[in-house]
Order: structure tokens, then C-alpha cells, then sequence
DNA sequence: AAATGTGGAATTTTT
DNA sequence: TTCCACATTT
């Protein structure tokens, strides 16, 4: 079968397992996208199973749409009806059918961290609760974390007064999200598990349904997902999970590595224990990569046990080097970087890794100096942005008018002068009757208000209703936009621009998030068995639950899935530039991508591993595993580096060398002089032809050079424009094609200059 | 309601 | 140092 050329003996016995549950473990780069889409692809081509059994779990919703992508690619097969998705995005999609037996309303909405943290001080304020002894974010965090355990308050044991507070709080904000109809990320899991565990004839429906689990990334679940996934899985279900406990970096938030050792215990049957396959062959890197890996992950003491291989070539040596301060690294690499442009390798093919995001500052610094192209991947994402979450909060509105968090986001945004003092009132009248702010605004305006602005603005979310009541959902958006004055609002903001063009690219998502659901759905696909038994509830076999809307993610109307989709797909950090940059990422956000050339920055103990991780073992094993991450992106080259001092916190920082960097042989490693910075030395030449290196270096076909001959600016320096005359440069800000200059000029003045339209010159 | 000041903290992050 | 949240001022 074609499906399976090309396997090696270990990916080929994984992906015809018989009908059993199994544990692949899957090293780096060994391919284990592939072996989970052909999995899926083969069970289809044997008929073993059909879309509509198979139930694929991802972390995000990029995975889950690359699987997609690459199954599509495998079989003829219609994959319309297949479970596939994120935890989150999949009970989302139970909850939406089965929202009654959930206990919640048909069109919940969906929290994001934002939110929920907003919540959360809402509801100290209203029960006066101390925000000094209880911080918000830490019982924000204390609720995750019951969550993820299965505890609601009346489960979480408090040995202490100040744990008991906090379950109090943890009662009280259950009740308000209740009452108020939204559900954070944990409560999607949460609420899904408990439907399964308490409603026996859901969860045999969906037992009968998905004979086969598919789990991505199984290292990273937590304890929930775990015992969701247990759940599921019936007395004929399979369970293919797939992941790598040495790439186990998720620890902190919740992240469960046991899962892996207990998933044979408890997937095993009595006739069927669990198979156990380990994909050790690399196909991304050179030997001696892989040898630096392998050595750096042996000092863990709690593994499964694994070792990279290739049938690669060794390649280069690892590269170190030992700056003496912080500018000094970024010097260095700016040096090598343009080196390596000048031999022609695309820049999008070099990544530069740290552990924390602050450390991005000094590398930005430099390269916008050096004028290389760069992305800082990180930061707000599309739907997290103010303006975006003020759209969002007025469609909430339209869409469920007593979502209070909604209200009091846009009740005086733009300022429609409704203050503090007439929220308090109307809080008070809500509070008192029972009723959320909408209600409580409407009765307000019964009883002869309609001359003030709460009544205008009640006239204004109604008028807006009325007015997109069967228009398509992008239009909604635009209408939105423009009736609420968002749009107005920004425009006449000095900075606003930005802004404006995101809430018109708010248009845009809504419009290819409709298109894409339609591509996605022919019908709703009817799944429930002719038994029925759906639960033993007296409703006849309920019509939000038998039917299953393949669509939205199972929401019943479009602008409520597209809020869901707002919360559980939060979007690119910003949009991809057009040409190739180098990539600025934390290690983090670095796993699961690969890169020609790779820099590992700040190898300093302190740094990385973070202190913060020095106090116990586990601390330190998952910053190792941290770092055999960064190791592993490197497909041909890998370079290390330190700085023996840096400014942290406002403070000059001596650090001595990482112990990961010792921890690689010696005899792997090239350390590096300032004299050779340029880096481009021992350059395997058998390297030209094999695409990261898009051109030979002499530049013979026009070679790319990712940078176009762009002058170097820098703060201080003079310069001439065609228009204004001669100033001097004094501040910058941005990158690429946003990169602006601020320039003193002698005549015309301080101003702002695009350097993508200013055509600057030196003076 | 915007502008300015002050104090405190400063891993990692997807959903 | 730099960023943020929050408080106070104007």
C-alpha cells in the first residue's frame, strides 16, 4: 500500500497496530505527525474504522489543523464528521449539544485569562473581598488548578484559614459564572467530564461512537484531560497516544508526565496490554546535534528512555560562544547572522531561542540597528487586543444580553458618559432584584430614565440588534463596529490607526471563519444510534443532543461560534511579514518547529536554567528537558552562547556558564573566538543544494539577499529627508516594514518617519 | 476622562 | 531598567 512506503520498521508497526491501545513514544524528529495522520489514513483505507469513529486530540489548534492538512493529503475519504481538535475546541462541542445535561445555556460564552481575571475583580468587588491578602491572579490560579484536578469547592481539601478563603472564593465565583452563563477554559474540561461521568448514556453513546482515540503530545495533558480521555475511552476503544517525555516543558501549568508511565496500567485489558513503540530515528538533524542531545538528556534520572539516531552524516560541530556582556552576544550574532545571509540561507531559517521574553530587548535592539529583518514571535494576539475584546464584548451583547462582563466592558466604551456613580446604581438595582445589568438598565429605563445616556446606550445595543437580526455574521461585525463608534473612536485617536485596521480585520476573520464552517459542513450529520440512550433522561432523545452541527464547533448560530472561536483560537501574535526574517522566540513557543540554524541564548545559570527551578530536582529536569527542546530544533547548525555579564532588573549581572553547556562532550563542541566571529567558517559545502540554502553564496542568480541594501540607522546619527531637511535621529521604534524613526530635524521640527516610506538619507 | 505619578515586580503558555 | 497596574491629579 502506498500509504506505507517510506516507513520505517518502527513507524510501520505503529501505524498497522491491531486493534489495541498503544503508547508511541516519539523522539524529536522522528516523524510523529506522520505516523499519527497515516494511522488514521490506514485505519480509513482497511476499513477498520470511518471518520465518524475516529477522535484525534490536539494542544492547539495549529496541530490539529496541520493534521488535518496532511490527512486530507493521505485519503480519498470525505473526513466531514471526524472528531478532530483541541481539548478544549472538542468539549466545547459536546457542551454546546448536550448543554442541558450540562446545567448550562445553550449559548455560554466562553472566558478567556482576561476575562476571567476581570471577573474575578468584579466579584471582589462586589463582596468586598481583600485583593491584598487574596490577590486575584493567584485565585485565578488556585481555580485552575482545583479544576485540573477534578475539585470543585466542595472537593478541595483546606487544611488552613487562608485556603479556606480561598475555596470560599472559588464557591462564589462558580455561582457568579453560573448565574452570569460563561464558563472559563478549565470549566470547558471540567463540565465535559462531569457530563460524562454523571450522564452514562452520553457517555456510552460516544464510547460506541469512537472506537479509535488518537492523543498528540500525550506528555502534555494534565490530570482532567487524563481521566476525560479514560472517560471516553470504552471497553472496544483504542487508544493511540503519541508523545515524548523528554520533551515534557509544560509542567507548570499542569502538565502531568506520569500520565505516561500509568497509561500502560491503565489501558491494558486483561486479553490486550498496551503496546509500547519507540520511534528513535531522526530524520531532522546531523549526528552530532543529536549526539549533544542524547548526552545532555541522559543526566535526567525519571525517563522512559530514548536515544536519537540518524543515518545522516555527523555535520558540523556545535558552536559556543562566550560574549562578555549581553550587547556583546547580541554583537556576536548579529555578526554571524549577516554572515550567513551573505552565504545565501534564508532567514526564516534561523532561529533565535531564550528562555524568557525580556531577554528579546538587547537582540532586537541590535538587529534593527544592523537593519536584518527579524519577527519576535510572543506577546498579545489578534483576539487578546483591547480594541478586538471591545468588539467582541458588544456581538456578546447582541448575542446574550445578560453577559454582565460584556456590559460593563462597553457600557461607557467609547465614553458615552455613563459614570462610575450610574454603574454603581444600576450594580446595586441588579444586585438587589436578582437580575443582571441589562435588566437591570432596561427596567431602568421603564420607569421614565429614557433621557439619560444608559438608556441611549440600551437603545443602541437593541437598535444594533435589530438591525443585523438576519444579516451575515461579517456584516454584524462591520455594523458593530461602526454603530458602537469603535471605529470613530479610533479614528479620530492620534495612534489609533492600528487599531482601526484591526477591528476591519475583525470583518475579515468573521467573513473566512463563515466560509471555512461551510467548507467544513454538508448537513448536520445525524450520529445518534437507533437505541437512543442518550442518558436515561425523560426527554425524548433531545434535539440538542441527538444531531450533531459538524459546523461552528457544534454552536447552534454563527456569531456564537464565532465567539467561541474568538476565546479558543486567540490568533496569530500579528501577521506574517512578506519577506524572510529571522525568527525571535522562547524555547517555549520554539517546540515543534524546526530551523537550518539555531542560536540557544543566555546560557547562564541563573538564567537558564531559571533560578527559579533551582530548588528541587524536578525544577532542573524540566529546564534540561528545556533545553534538549532547543537542541533538537537545529537541523544543521547549532550555536550556544553565554554573556559573562548582563544588565537584569537595572543591575549588572556577573553569571557563570550554564551547566548545560558542560553537559554536552567536549569534543562536540567548537567554542569561538571574537576573532571568528564571522561564523561562517568550515561551511559544509555539500550543504548548497539542499534547500534552506536557497543560492550559492557568490550571488550568481541574483541570491536572495534578505537584506536589500538598506542603509544602518542608528539613534544620534544625522540624516537628510527630501522634504523636511537635516535632523538628527533620536528615538525608534518597531520592526520590518513597521520600523519608524523619530528625528529631530533643525527646521521642521520632532516627527515620526516610516522608513519604509520616508526615503531617508544619511547626512 | 485624560494625564501624570508611584510602587512593585520582573519564567515559561495554550486553551 | 522597564513595564505594568493602580492611584491621584488636573
Amino acid at each position: 500500500m502506498s500509504l506505507l512506503e517510506k516507513l520505517n520498521p518502527e513507524q510501520l508497526a505503529a501505524v498497522t497496530l491491531p486493534h489495541a491501545s498503544a503508547l508511541i513514544l516519539a523522539g524529536a524528529g522522528s516523524g510523529k505527525t506522520r505516523v499519527l495522520t497515516t494511522r488514521i489514513a490506514w485505519l480509513l483505507a482497511t476499513g477498520q474504522a470511518s471518520p465518524l469513529s475516529i477522535l484525534g486530540v490536539t494542544f492547539t489548534n495549529k496541530a490539529a489543523r496541520e493534521m488535518l492538512t496532511r490527512l486530507a493529503a493521505l485519503t480519498p475519504i470525505n473526513l466531514r464528521g471526524m472528531w478532530l481538535g483541541t481539548f478544549h475546541g472538542l468539549c466545547n462541542r459536546m457542551l454546546r449539544m448536550h448543554h442541558r445535561d450540562a446545567g448550562l445555556p445553550q449559548l455560554f460564552q466562553i472566558l478567556d485569562t482576561q476575562d476571567q481575571l476581570a471577573l474575578i475583580k468584579r466579584m471582589y468587588r462586589a463582596h468586598a473581598i481583600d485583593d491584598e491578602r487574596y490577590p486575584p491572579r493567584e485565585l485565578q490560579w488556585f481555580i485552575a488548578g482545583a479544576k485540573e484536578e477534578g475539585r470543585r469547592p466542595n472537593a478541595v481539601e483546606a487544611g488552613d484559614d487562608f485556603t479556606r478563603r480561598q475555596v470560599e472564593h472559588y464557591a462564589l465565583y462558580e455561582a457568579m459564572c453560573q448565574r452570569e452563563g460563561v464558563v472559563d477554559f478549565a470549566e470547558l474540561l471540567l463540565r465535559c467530564y462531569e457530563l460524562l461521568t454523571t450522564h452514562h448514556g452520553i457517555r456510552d453513546h460516544y464510547r460506541r461512537r469512537f472506537s479509535h482515540l488518537l492523543v498528540d503530545e500525550f506528555q502534555d495533558t494534565n490530570a482532567l484531560q487524563y481521566r476525560w480521555l479514560r472517560e471516553l475511552a470504552g471497553p472496544n476503544s483504542a487508544m493511540f497516544a503519541v508523545g515524548d517525555d523528554d520533551q515534557s516543558i509544560y509542567a507548570f501549568r499542569g502538565a502531568n508526565v506520569a500520565n505516561m508511565q500509568h497509561f500502560e496500567r491503565d489501558f491494558a485489558r486483561p486479553d490486550l496490554p498496551v503496546r509500547l513503540i519507540k520511534l528513535e530515528q531522526n530524520y531532522r538533524s546531523h549526528g552530532h546535534i543529536l549526539d549533544a542531545a542524547n548526552a545532555l538528556i541522559k543526566n535526567n534520572t525519571t525517563r522512559l528512555g530514548k536515544n536519537l539516531w540518524t543515518s545522516e552524516g555527523h555535520g558540523e560541530l556545535v558552536r559556543a560562544f562566550a560574549a562578555p556582556s549581553d550587547l556583546d552576544e547580541a554583537a556576536f550574532i548579529v555578526d554571524v547572522v549577516k554572515g550567513l545571509v551573505g552565504e545565501g540561507l534564508a532567514l526564516d531559517q534561523v532561529a533565535l531561542l531564550y528562555r524568557s521574553n525580556a531577554q528579546s530587548r538587547v537582540f532586537e535592539h541590535a538587529l534593527f540597528n544592523a537593519a536584518l529583518p527579524y519577527r519576535v514571535y510572543g506577546g498579545m494576539r489578534f483576539f487578546e487586543r483591547a480594541e478586538i475584546k471591545h468588539a467582541l464584548a458588544y456581538l456578546r451583547l447582541l448575542a446574550e444580553p445578560s453577559d454582565d462582563g460584556a456590559f460593563l466592558r462597553v457600557v461607557n466604551f467609547p465614553p458615552r458618559g455613563i459614570g462610575a456613580r450610574t454603574l454603581e446604581q444600576l450594580q446595586d438595582a441588579a444586585r438587589t432584584q436578582g437580575t443582571s445589568l441589562w435588566q437591570a438598565a432596561c427596567a431602568g429605563n421603564a420607569k421614565g430614565k429614557a433621557g439619560t445616556s444608559l438608556a441611549a446606550f440600551v437603545r443602541l445595543i437593541e437598535a444594533a440588534r435589530e438591525a443585523t437580526r438576519s444579516s451575515p455574521l461579517s456584516e454584524t461585525v462591520a455594523h458593530v463596529i461602526e454603530a458602537s463608534g469603535l471605529l470613530a473612536h479610533y479614528r479620530q485617536e492620534k495612534d489609533g490607526a492600528e487599531r482601526v485596521e484591526n477591528l476591519e480585520e475583525l470583518v475579515n476573520a468573521a467573513q473566512s471563519f463563515v466560509r471555512e464552517a461551510d467548507l467544513a459542513v454538508d448537513a448536520p450529520i445525524r450520529v445518534t444510534d437507533a437505541s437512543g440512550a442518550m442518558d436515561g433522561a425523560a426527554e425524548p432523545a433531545a434535539n440538542d443532543g441527538a444531531t450533531e452541527d459538524v459546523a461552528n464547533e457544534g454552536a447552534t448560530d454563527p456569531l456564537t461560534a464565532f465567539l467561541a472561536h474568538a476565546a479558543l483560537e486567540a490568533g496569530d501574535t500579528q501577521a506574517a511579514e512578506g519577506r524572510p526574517a529571522l525568527q525571535l522566540m522562547t524555547i517555549h513557543s520554539a517546540k515543534g518547529l524546526e530551523f537550518h540554524t539555531v542560536f540557544i541564548t543566555g546560557l547562564e545559570e541563573g538564567l537558564f536554567p531559571h533560578e527559579n527551578s533551582f530548588n528541587d530536582l524536578e525544577g532542573i529536569e524540566e529546564e534540561r528537558r528545556l533545553m534538549y527542546v532547543a537542541v533538537t530544533r537545529a537541523r544543521r547548525r547549532l550555536y550556544l552562547s553565554l554573556a559573562k555579564s548582563r544588565m537584569l532588573h537595572g543591575q549588572v549581572r556577573y553569571g557563570i556558564s550554564s551547566r548545560f553547556v558542560d553537559e554536552i562532550p567536549s569534543g562536540l563542541v567548537q567554542w569561538l573566538s571574537a576573532r571568528d566571529r564571522r561564523g561562517a567558517i568550515d561551511v559544509d559545502r555539500a550543504e548548497w543544494g539542499s534547500g534552506a540554502w536557497a543560492k550559492p553564496p557568490s550571488g550568481v542568480v541574483g541570491a536572495p539577499r534578505a537584506t536589500p541594501p538598506a542603509p544602518t540607522w542608528r539613534i544620534g546619527q544625522s540624516v537628510r529627508h527630501a522634504k523636511f531637511g537635516v535632523g538628527v535621529i533620536i528615538d525608534a521604534e518597531g520592526r520590518g516594514s513597521d520600523a519608524r524613526v523619530q528625528v529631530n530635524f533643525r527646521d521642521a521640527g520632532v516627527k515620526w518617519l516610516a522608513l519604509d516610506y520616508a526615503r531617508l538619507e544619511a547626512a
